[in-house]
DNA sequence: GCCGTTTTCGGCCCGACTGTTTTCAGTCG
């Protein structure tokens, strides 16, 4: 079993638990352990093969033996019970905006109900009002709450999720009485897929900033109204959170939506060791004095702490780093000088060559890769060998007439083909400056066969990066299944980069995996995949991932010099 | 169920908003 699969074992347990009235904090340790296991970047089964399970945070005895049985057999007797108990068709319910495990138990044991269409139905013929504590008002919010839930997709790629936040920003910026407006919520952390847009205001009239908030044009419901705090749904089905306080308490308010609610849970902690506590409102003594904070890094001060980075905001070991001050550097956009894996019209581009170049030159960068696609399979127009020899030619032009303003490399992006063999032959490959080997095809085969792929690849002396390693596309298609402990493992032995493909529909390397390997020192390049000069600009969404992966600087050949960057390159055959 | 330079038992974060209620429970982030 993959960590995923277990993980979603443990999620499931956790539902189950919560809707049979089990105590909060149990049901809190399954979850924990579930998201621990998301972001571990290394497989459980070899932990456990090493007797190391207890060494995951939040994974006692119970839970590890509970790893071990399903690694074992692949079930859990306990969940098989719990579910004998609970149905799990339940779980379904907690889908629905408004109904938690309280009321999921309610429809099951007072009503019957254990499906979403019985939950309808039951509304629909006005049923649920009868119940305890439920009315006309929360039936029909639950009508409207099932029929949002069929209409809205899943959680938004980030790559539209941020320009579209930041319109309603600009927008919400010309309010009058407004001081304010920021991204803040997993948008701001730089997550790869975003659920809620969440904003936040300074204002000294928050009501009225939040009048104009529920009645903008693109609102097709309201969800929530209060002073402080509204919630919408636009046309499109996304959902949208605006807070807003005077902008001397912007400073926690900020914080305290910015999330995640992980990293908060441990601030808050913090201050109650200190007799404190911690709300969006700043943090108050024991006699109810209340400290406020009009910017971050005051409030993290005051909890004894160095501004923490929004993108390691996570609970993934970002407090105990900042109390011991060892916060990483993170990567920013002036430490980039190279674009390593770009296309033009030689094969699925839509520029020339020379308007790639011109575009990274303008955009302030001293080396540019171009990496058209090998001719493989005949997708994406790639390049014979007999048309990569008259690219040649071309390239070598335009050196003569950039000179030394840029470095311009000859690349290819080369196909992993389904068999695993690469596409061009070692001769040509030995020919290029630069040689990315990625899969676009057969993305579907078993572990072994999809690993095997890669890793003939990674020991290829010429292949100097492995291109968008899962394949994944965001936000429905799931990268391969691939054996990243040995992946991992191999790329270090041979030196071969991993790429994180700034391009918001991959983001793959993920943030987990960048991290796993930063942490084991193997390269990591960094690239936009550009088909146009205006991707280039797609590099930020590529920066959020690696500061998200506490990737540091050199760690990135695309922070090397021209020098330095030729010399691996030329080290590598 | 986990965890421990205040603890191996007793803690485990906090407030806004809504709806159904006459003071609060449920949900959410």
């Amino acid at each position: 079993m993959t960590n995923e699969e277990l993980a979603a074992v443990f999620e499931r347990v956790a539902d189950l638990l919560e809707i049979k009235g089990e105590n909060a904090y149990r049901v809190l340790a399954y979850r924990r352990v579930a998201e621990t296991l998301r972001t571990l970047g290394q497989e459980v089964s070899l932990l456990r093969a090493q007797g190391r399970l207890q060494e995951i945070p939040g994974v006692g005895k119970a839970i590890a033996e509970k790893i071990e049985e399903l690694l074992d057999t692949g079930e859990l007797g306990f969940l098989k019970r719990l579910e004998a108990e609970v149905p799990p068709s339940l779980i379904e319910l907690l889908q629905i905006p408004d109904v938690g495990p309280k009321r999921a138990a309610l429809f099951w044991k007072q009503a019957g109900i254990t499906t979403l269409e019985a939950l309808e139905e039951a509304a629909r013929a006005g049923r649920l009002r009868t119940l305890p504590g439920m009315g006309e008002k929360s039936e029909s919010r639950i009508l409207e709450g099932i029929e949002a839930l069929r209409r809205r997709s899943h959680r938004l790629p980030l790559g539209m999720a941020r320009p579209m936040a930041l319109r309603w920003v600009e927008w919400l910026r010309q309010q009058p009485g407004v001081i304010r407006v920021e991204l803040a919520g997993s948008l701001r952390r730089w997550r790869a897929t975003v659920g809620d847009l969440d904003l936040v205001a300074a204002s000294h009239q928050p009501e009225a900033l939040m009048d104009a908030f529920v009645h903008h044009p693109d609102v097709y419901r309201v969800l929530a109204q209060g002073e402080n705090k509204a919630s919408i749904e636009t046309k499109s089905g996304t959902r949208l959170q605006l807070w807003c306080q005077p902008p001397e308490k912007f400073g926690s308010l900020w914080q305290y939506a910015t999330g995640s609610k992980e990293h908060n849970v441990r601030l808050r902690g913090l201050a109650q060791k200190q007799n404190l506590s911690l709300s969006e409102h700043g943090l108050s003594d024991e006699t109810g004095h209340e400290q406020h904070f009009a910017d971050e890094e005051s409030l993290y001060q005051a909890l004894g702490l160095p501004w923490i980075p929004p993108e390691l905001r996570e609970d993934r070991g970002e407090i105990e780093a900042a109390l011991k001050g060892q916060l990483p550097e993170l990567l920013r956009k002036e430490h980039l000088q190279s674009e390593l894996h770009t296309h033009s019209t030689w094969s699925d581009g839509a520029a020339t060559l020379e308007e790639m170049i011109a575009a990274a030159y303008a955009r302030g960068l001293r080396v540019i890769a171009i990496t058209d696609h090998s001719a493989g399979l005949g997708i994406a127009n790639g390049l014979t060998p007999e048309r990569l020899h008259q690219q040649r030619a071309e390239i070598e032009a335009l050196r003569q007439r950039w000179g030394d303003k840029l470095l311009i490399l000859q690349g290819a992006e080369v196909e992993i083909r389904a068999d695993g063999q690469l596409d061009y032959p070692d001769e040509v490959l030995a020919e290029l400056d630069l040689v990315i080997a990625s899969l676009h095809v057969s993305l579907r085969q078993s572990r072994s066969e999809i690993t095997r792929r890669v890793l003939n690849a990674i020991c290829n002396p010429h292949v100097d990066i492995i291109g968008h390693p899962s394949g994944r596309l965001l936000p429905n298609r799931e990268g391969a299944d691939l054996d990243w402990d040995t992946v991992l493992a191999e790329a270090l032995k041979h030196g071969t980069a991993l790429e994180i493909n700034a391009n918001p529909a991959r983001l793959d390397l993920d943030d987990v995996y960048a991290r796993r390997a930063a942490e084991m020192g193997i390269p990591l390049a960094l690239n936009t995949d550009a088909h146009t000069p205006g991707d280039l600009d797609l590099i930020e969404y590529g920066i959020g991932i690696a500061r998200r992966g506490w990737v540091e600087p050199p760690q990135i050949i695309n922070t090397w010099s021209p020098e330095r960057l030729l010399g691996w390159l030329r080290g590598r055959g």
